[in-house]
DNA sequence: TAATTGACTTCGC
DNA sequence: GGCGAAGCCAATT
């Protein structure tokens, strides 16, 4: 079994430049299912490789998620690359976002 | 194989 | 603006 989807998934959290984030729902979207969103996260909890840069992938609120609890770290690497981010929020969401206009 | 869970998203109240 | 429920997809048990 191919699972592509998969592959597509960790291909697009992989192609998110550095300094910039996407949403769960940007990176199934990427993937090909844009509903996704939740399998994305699954995908996500399974991989957690170090080349893996899953701390780019965020909610669509702008919520960090949950990179297994250490999210204090994801909002260090986060802030690391340029991007504000609160307490457990990303600042200038939009402005960071990988996708800034998909069609609705 | 079937059922449940989960790092989500969106609509409704 | 906050809380609750429904929908969707893949992995796990």
């Amino acid at each position: 079994m191919i699972r592509d989807f998969k592959k597509r998934v960790l291909n697009a959290v992989r192609r998110i430049p550095p300094g910039r984030v996407a949403t769960y729902g940007d990176i199934a979207a990427l993937a090909g299912s844009p509903r996704a969103a939740r399998a994305v996260g699954n995908i996500m909890r399974e991989c957690r490789d170090p080349g893996m840069p899953c701390h780019r992938v965020i909610g669509a609120n702008g919520a960090l998620g949950g990179y297994g609890g250490n999210l204090h770290l994801k909002r260090e690497l986060l802030r690391r690359e340029g991007i504000e981010v609160g307490i457990a929020r990303i600042r200038g969401f939009a402005g960071v976002r990988f996708q800034p206009n998909r069609r609705r």
